[in-house]
RNA sequence: GCGGGCGUGGCGGAACUGGUAGACGCAGCGGACUCAAAAUCCGCCGUCCUCACGGAUAUGUCGGUUCGAGUCCGACCGCCCGCACCA
């Protein structure tokens, strides 16, 4: 150090960072040029980022804040890269909690919903987000939601949307219908009446139709997480197999108890190779057989409402016994005559998957190996493992269910299992049932369409109109939208629409006699299905224009929640195809990058009575203890969790920005943890953020004061100081761009550190010399330019502030990127690591392009290499260019 | 039960496609500056042996492939996530 640098670097430390000052005066600033405002004319490329708009549930905490400094990192860099980039925001403004505020506090849902808006729009402007608002939406907006009722219209048009029963979860107490959520432990959230399960008329959309299509284009979505992929392809969960008609044994038929025209039941396999281990056929209590059995069977009818009885959820399901009731009537075998299996109705077979039916083969399926085993029923393997013995080959111990030849089964005998599916399937093909195939070959999908009828008031209305004599009737297109009524009340359950008798009664369309609205309300699923295109117009008067769409979708760039993985990014997908179908748009997936970000969390604290209290009532004492502030007695300090409003371990933005300002919550929520972890907010973290921004704001400024004066020109040659800097310098633009194209903004945080580490020896060093040489002076200016350019993206604010520290009159916001030159990118040596026998020893200078036989000859010069060897002849010796030389002693 | 993922210092984590394990940060320790503190700057920081030079060992455990394994393969242990009787 030298004797003057102190005093300088005290006058330095004076002038800190304000953040409470300069960040409020850069956002005016963006705001009133509109520089983020997009337009679809620009003709630079496009790039689409969009983060997972938010409910609007009153308040924001830091932690809602990560996805959105995620994608706005990439917004700002992708601008400075020469994109036309669009960054939107909006809400996803219809759902329950509105209406259960209007119920507790008598708010309105909708004047709740826009102060909800209101209050996080000014929280989400606070964080300086790169947000075009003018294209801002809210799903519960008519001017949204009208478009929402014209694509449903053209859905039924195009078959896409139709009525069936449904079953909903129905409070008796209450006279509601509870969403899955509100059912717990089998009883109503508010009523605590035991919920019971009632069929409705209910709205679906055709997601089936699609679910081939859904499913491979899987394939195509290459810059999707491959868990998510992975997630979807189970959720549609393919299945190919044979559908078997069973025909009922001669006394069965004689019998009377079957139908006059029922000869057959149909069931659905998977393993039609297993048909001669069949030990009985078994009905789901909801197949159209069993209830017509239960009519002059009073025990079985007795069994089926048992069945009905069994709760719904994971646990009930996973522990409940399998159970069956023997109708008495048997099914021949197809595959042999002489053969009959009974007839069981069963609690484990589904009605809404395959045929509602199944034939049992308990020595090759873990079900059917309980209930043969509970019933007393044969079991008899099929499928020999290969390796195991026929004559000893036993299935008691369980089910045996992997590959093998088929044995015990007459003429698949000696078959692998692929074969024999393949020969029962053309056999039975060929056999004739009442005129039908008795085999048929069939696809199945666990995907189910998709029910969007909510009996609720706070949702995009259905636009329907009910009329006794033409059924349901579309609201013609002219006269939409549907708009929600003001004037409800919510003093009673149930949905206020069905009270709103103004709104609800109108004349039917067609006929124009009395008839009546649907009162059911969309799933909000639906809202969100298509605002990614809603986006892409900046006419209010076509939300959905085609022409934009095709500009700018699909999204470059999702990023959101691994909770959306299925159903939210599944129903968006169906809805592009959908709305292909309808001509509506071209454009099959919508999203062609998806990234799925971790949450952030926090320890959570209780005091001594048990109560949960916010972090800033906490004092850390280090070593894991801690105290309230007010009195001093000790905290209780949990393991961190999601943030949320119960446990008081949340974050408020503005009060981050207040004492340290949004660029060190952004710097910090970049920082050390991947992105697609889990992240957790500490003091320290913030404190480092802190620290690093003022360092950024130190580095910038001293190296303006030693450095060049702006637009000093460029010398000839620079010397090995000034080349080093300007190698770190320029290496640091490179890597940063692809760690941020790459999304690993911890890695991007690492390289900017590293990159200040060497930045502020080069100042020191700078500083110490007599005067500071003009190549050197140079290099620190350039220096000071690309840190600031880099650290644009992440600490917008700082950026701006340096940039005007760096004599721009310009914005740093609409800056380019950084330039680079490939010379200084590019070594002229390297440095090797020298192993013998697999273990580092030594290292090596070489030139870049130095042959292997050079470097060979090289190593084996070293005194490490020759004391190793001890006069012996090496082995072999593998060069690996530019990357490591092992010598084998 | 089925499917998938992950185990690296006190902590968060880095390590491109099999090529120097522990970048960078946090915490900690020591030092400089200061009357003192804060801030800042410098140094140390996996474990063991050694005054040191240096060496041994080390990426959950065990084994394998390879000149070379955190990375690939097999088995096991532990944790996490998704699905829920889908025939």
């Amino acid at each position: 150090m030298t004797e003057h640098a102190p005093e300088r670097a005290q006058e330095r430390t004076q002038d800190r960072y304000n953040a409470r000052e300069a960040e409020p005066k850069w956002q005016k600033t963006w705001a009133e040029r509109g520089i983020f405002r997009t337009r679809n004319d620009d003709p630079r490329p496009k790039f689409f980022v969009m983060e997972m708009f938010p409910y609007p549930s009153g308040r924001i905490h830091i932690g809602h804040g990560r996805n959105y400094v995620m994608g706005d990192v990439l917004a700002r860099y992708k601008r400075m890269q020469g994109f036309n980039v669009l960054h939107p925001m909006g809400w996803d403004a219809f759902g329950l909690p509105a209406e259960n505020a209007a119920i507790e506090r008598g708010i309105h849902p909708k004047s709740w919903t826009y102060e909800n808006i209101a209050s996080m729009r000014e929280q989400l402007q606070l964080l300086g987000l790169s947000l075009d608002w003018n294209r801002e939406i809210a799903t519960c907006d008519p001017s949204y939601y009208v478009e929402q009722q014209r694509i449903f219209l053209d859905f039924l048009d195009n078959g896409l949307a139709y009525r069936k029963e449904s079953e909903v979860n129905w409070d008796p107490v209450d006279n509601t219908v509870l969403a899955n959520e509100q059912v717990i432990d089998g009883r109503g959230w508010r009523s605590g009446a035991i919920v019971e399960r009632r069929k409705l008329s209910q709205w679906f959309l055709r997601i089936t139709q699609f679910a081939q299509e859904l499913l491979d284009a899987i394939d195509t979505l290459d810059r999707w997480p491959d868990k998510v992929r992975l997630m979807q392809r189970n959720w549609i969960g393919r299945s190919e197999g044979l559908e078997v008609l069973f025909e009922f044994a001669k006394g069965s038929l004689a019998a009377g108890k079957l139908p006059a025209d029922t000869k057959a039941v149909k069931v659905y396999t998977t393993r039609p190779d297993t048909l001669f281990g069949a030990s009985f056929l078994a009905l789901s209590p909801d197949h159209p057989l069993a209830k017509h059995l239960a009519g002059t069977d009073g025990q079985l009818s007795a069994f089926i409402a048992e069945c009905k009885r069994g709760g719904t959820s994971a646990e009930e399901i996973e522990t409940q016994e399998k159970k069956g009731y023997a109708t008495g009537l048997s099914v021949v075998h197809p595959l042999d005559a002489t053969r009959t299996v009974p007839v069981y109705v069963a609690n484990f077979v589904l009605m809404d998957y395959g045929t509602g039916a199944i034939f049992g083969c308990p020595a090759h399926d873990q079900r059917d190996f309980d209930f043969a085993t509970k019933y007393g029923l044969a079991i008899t393997p099929v499928v020999l493992p290969e390796g195991a013995d026929p004559a000893t080959f036993s299935v008691a111990e369980g089910p045996y269910d992997g590959d093998g030849t088929l044995f015990n089964s007459a003429f698949l005998d000696g078959m692998s299992v692929p074969e024999a599916k393949e020969a029962v399937a053309r056999q039975l093909e060929r056999f004739r049932v009442a005129g039908e195939p008795q085999g048929t070959r069939r696809v199945n999908f666990r995907l189910r369409d998709w029910g969007i009828s909510r009996q609720r008031y706070w949702g995009c209305p259905i636009p329907v109109i009910h009329c006794d004599d033409c059924g349901p009737v579309g609201v013609p297109r002219d006269q939409l939208p549907v708009e929600l009524p003001d004037d409800v009340t919510f003093d009673r359950p149930g949905n206020p629409l069905d009270r709103a008798k103004a709104w609800r009664d109108v004349p039917c369309p067609k006929c124009g006699k009395p008839a009546r609205r649907e009162t059911d309300t969309m799933d909000t699923f639906v809202d969100s299905s298509w605002y990614f295109l809603r986006y892409a117009s900046d006419n209010v008067e076509k939300p959905l224009d085609k022409a934009a769409v095709s500009h700018w979708l699909p999204v470059d760039q999702y990023i959101g929640g691994i909770e959306h993985a299925i159903l939210h990014l599944l129903y968006s997908r169906f809805f592009t195809r959908a709305l292909k179908h309808c001509g509506r748009v071209d454009l099959e997936e919508p999203f062609a990058g998806l990234f799925t970000q971790g949450m952030i969390v926090h320890e959570t604290y209780k005091d001594t009575e048990g109560k949960w209290l916010f972090p800033e009532e906490v004092k850390l004492l280090g070593n894991g203890k801690a105290v309230r502030i007010s009195d001093g007695t000790p905290v209780t300090v949990s393991p961190p969790e999601k943030m949320s409003k119960s446990k008081r371990n949340v974050v408020a933005p503005e009060v981050v920005a207040d004492t340290y300002g949004v660029d060190c919550a952004r710097w910090f929520m970049l920082s050390d943890t991947p992105p697609e972890r889990d992240s957790e907010w500490t003091q320290g973290g913030i404190e480092g953020a802190w620290r690093f921004v003022q360092r950024v704001w130190r580095l910038v400024n001293e190296a303006v004061e030693l450095g060049a004066k702006p637009g000093a020109p460029r010398p000839a040659t620079f010397g090995e100081q000034a080349l080093g800097l300007r190698r770190a310098a320029h290496g640091l633009v490179a890597t940063v761009a692809e760690d941020i194209e790459r999304l690993r903004f911890n890695v991007a945080v690492a390289h900017v550190h590293e990159f200040a580490n060497a930045f502020g020896s080069a100042i020191a060093a700078a500083r110490s010399a007599p005067e500071v040489p003009e190549d050197l002076a140079f290099a620190l200016r350039e220096a000071a330019e690309m840190l600031t350019g880099v650290v644009a993206p992440m600490t917008p604010h700082l950026a701006e502030e340096c940039w005007g520290v760096l004599g721009h009159g310009s914005l740093v916001a609409e800056a380019s990127w950084p330039a680079t030159e490939a010379d200084l990118l590019r070594r002229d040596t390297v440095t090797l690591p020298i192993q013998i026998n697999g273990k580092k020893r030594d290292d090596i200078v070489v030139p870049r392009e130095a042959t292997p036989a050079e470097v060979e000859a090289a190593v084996l010069a070293l005194e490490s290499v020759q004391r190793a060897l001890d006069g012996r002849a090496p082995k072999r010796i593998i060069v690996v260019p530019q990357r490591i030389v092992n010598v084998v002693a």
